[in-house]
DNA sequence: TCGTATT
């Protein structure tokens, strides 16, 4: 059946009330996983937001180094807004990421460790034939080979079943619960797939929060943006951005962590967007860029924006703007971005750009109430 | 040849 990672979990026994208690189902609370390492919680509750009343939302972090673990959950007050999260969320492309919205299992010891690494596949098994080989031994919650450009993949195909990238033989299985993955270990761990001349090894993967493999080097912390390489945050003194003029040359590389999320930049594209955003009393007004969206269409909904805007970076908050009496959009929307950069690339972009049949008008929101 | 899936 699901073939990727990006699909929601099949229940293997349709949900019924089979063997396992099928008890507490929440139909209200979500797992979120594949989040952009730099969404914040609050982003995260703006998003989902979108699509009804959240009643909690809860990123998870590493507990050492507060960095996000990439995954969170949410929960509605209404099941029905629930499952319209998964409908128009699961598999929504922010950054570089697609990220997944599927139900929360209800917690417990005996679905946690339940994670395993597989090495010595042979290079043409696909991730359903691994699917298959680990099924037997129970519910399978995901499973993923590991290929040389698995970015490279995520662009093109937005995720997709086929995988273009060359397998690096290793892989993950994450079962449902543990003893089903103690099982695969005991029942594959050494033994020759079909087909295949080498045999696999089946073991427990790492456990991403005790590993102290992502810690950054102190240096990127501590010397001039120039040399800093990784993604981490900076915990700039003021606690908030700071205008840092740099020369003209900085280039954005939207698919690698080196664009500096926390100085400003001059951008040769860019002058003029900057001297308008600048106005006083606009774009920035403290927590974020505010961008203008003109022709939009009467039916647009919040995750349109999202939609549009997500790719390009954080996306702090959309709105729409609507008529209070037809609650049909009125043409026009705000959506705000954390990061100058990424909100001018999304400007360029997006500007001029034929939504439906209509040609969208971005730009920094300036002070026009003036009409200066 | 180890991804960011259980509060």
């Amino acid at each position: 059946m699901m073939a990727n990672g990006m699909d929601t979990v099949v229940q293997q026994n349709g949900g019924s009330n089979l063997g396992q208690s099928s008890q507490e189902e929440s139909k209200t609370n979500l797992i979120v996983n594949y989040l952009p390492q730099t969404m914040t919680q609050e982003e995260i509750r703006s998003l989902f937001s979108s699509i009804g009343e959240v009643e909690s939302c809860k990123l998870i972090r590493d507990k050492l180094t507060g960095q996000s673990l990439g995954y969170g959950f949410v929960n509605y007050h209404r099941p029905e807004d629930a499952e319209k999260a998964i409908n128009t969320l699961n598999g929504l492309r922010l950054q570089n990421k697609t990220i997944k919205v599927s139900y929360a299992r209800p917690s417990s010891e005996a679905i946690k460790g339940a994670n395993l690494y597989v090495s010595g596949l042979p290079k043409n098994m696909t991730q359903q034939d691994l699917e298959n080989l680990f099924s037997p031994f129970g519910r399978i919650i995901t499973s993923r080979i590991l290929c040389d450009n698995i970015t490279v993949r995520q662009f093109v195909t937005g995720g997709g079943d086929n995988l273009p990238g060359l397998s690096k033989g290793v892989g993950f299985i994450r079962f449902d619960q543990r003893v089903e993955a103690e099982r695969a270990i005991q029942e594959l761990n050494g033994t020759i797939p079909k087909g295949s001349t080498e045999p696999i090894t089946v073991k427990f993967a790492n456990n991403p929060s005790n590993n102290n493999k992502a810690i950054p080097p102190l240096a990127a912390y501590l010397t001039p943006q120039a040399t800093r390489r990784f993604g981490g945050p900076i915990h700039h003194p003021t606690g908030r951005f700071r205008y840092i003029p740099l020369s003209p040359l900085s280039r954005i590389n939207l698919t690698s962590g080196e664009l500096n999320k926390n100085c400003f930049r001059y951008s040769p594209l860019a002058g003029d967007l900057l001297a308008n955003s600048m106005l006083p009393g606009n774009a920035m007004n403290g927590s974020g860029w505010c961008i203008f969206v003109y022709n939009l269409a009467p039916e647009t909904e919040e995750n349109v924006l999202w939609q549009l805007f997500g790719p390009f970076g954080a996306v702090q908050s959309v709105k729409v703007i609507r008529d209070l009496q037809t609650n049909k959009c009125k043409g026009f929307g705000f959506v705000t971005m954390t990061n100058y950069e990424e909100a001018v690339v999304a400007i360029q972009s997006l500007n001029g750009y034929t939504l439906g049949n209509r040609v969208l008008q971005v730009s920094f929101k300036t002070n026009k109430s003036k009409a200066a």
